[in-house]
DNA sequence: GACCCGTGGCG
DNA sequence: TCGCCAAGGGT
């Protein structure tokens, strides 16, 4: 849930997730659709489908217990690097380096010396992340969740809160004048008018309704304006039927998938 | 490596 | 207002 998506946001969420399914077998039992609908607006709903995804393979492959395993983490779906590091970890104490984006951050400053970490994660950063790792396990684990937190509470993003911050005067990019981000500008993502646009209005109607949509009723929850050309919601719909987000019925009706 | 995949809040 | 950003992963 947290995979590009704030902690306020999903913590809500989460709580309603770990009463109604407490675990892996509980989530396994339900048809996808199910899960997809209780993930709401949290956005990327393939992380819903990959979660269903993950709990069976939990109970096929593991007797229902999250594996401590690194690489049996790994080998889950949804679960890449960086989640497979985290779990291992933050629940079992073990020792990896954990690189999300707000450990990439501190480490780009606290020890490179630039504001912003690179686009995407380079070998040097692992290197880096892995030499800078307590040897003791216990201690790695600790380490790993207190420089996630110092990067997500206090070196942020935008203002980092360098008056509060416990290594300030150790920074690297602090000592060096905190240089402003040089080289190419990171690239947002487009919105208005994209495929992904088109499909999350197209799950949002098949959300909210229990009952399977016919094509034109998903045509009229789609913004007509937003559609590039008259067939990217039906090249989204099978996009989505594609994901297997989206289950198609007899009659041209559609429905979350059972 | 490049690209695709949702959503909402904030400076 | 609007671009940026958020505990990334898969192809």
């Amino acid at each position: 849930m947290l995979q590009q998506t704030p902690v306020s946001r999903v913590l809500p969420i989460w709580r309603e997730w770990v009463q109604r399914w407490p675990e892996p077998a509980d989530m396994a039992k339900e048809p996808p659709g199910e899960v997809i609908r209780a993930w709401g607006r949290l956005g990327y709903p393939r992380r819903a489908l990959r979660l269903h995804q993950a709990a069976q393979a939990i109970v096929d492959r593991h007797d229902g217990a999250v594996p401590s395993d690194h690489a049996e983490l790994l080998a889950l779906p949804g679960i890449g690097s960086y989640t497979a590091a985290a779990v291992a970890s933050f629940a079992f104490g073990q020792r990896h380096a954990v690189l999300d984006t707000n450990v990439r951050r501190v480490f780009a400053r606290a020890v490179t010396g630039i504001e912003y970490p690179p686009p995407a994660v380079t070998s040097a950063e692992t290197r880096l992340a892995t030499g800078l790792l307590p040897q003791q396990p216990a201690r790695a684990a600790r380490w790993a969740v207190a420089v996630m937190e110092l990067g997500a509470l206090v070196c942020t993003a935008r203002s980092p809160k360098c008056a509060g911050c416990p290594v300030s005067s150790q920074c690297a990019w602090r000592l060096a004048g905190s240089p402003p981000h040089t080289g190419p500008a990171r690239k947002g993502q487009a919105w208005a008018g994209t495929d992904r646009q088109i499909r999350g209005a197209l799950m949002a109607a098949l959300r909210k309704s229990r009952d399977p949509l016919s094509h034109p009723q998903l045509v009229i929850e789609v913004p007509d304006g937003a559609l590039r050309d008259p067939g990217q919601r039906s090249r989204c719909l099978a996009g989505l039927i594609e994901d297997g987000l989206v289950e198609p019925l007899p009659g041209d009706h559609y429905q979350l998938p059972g």
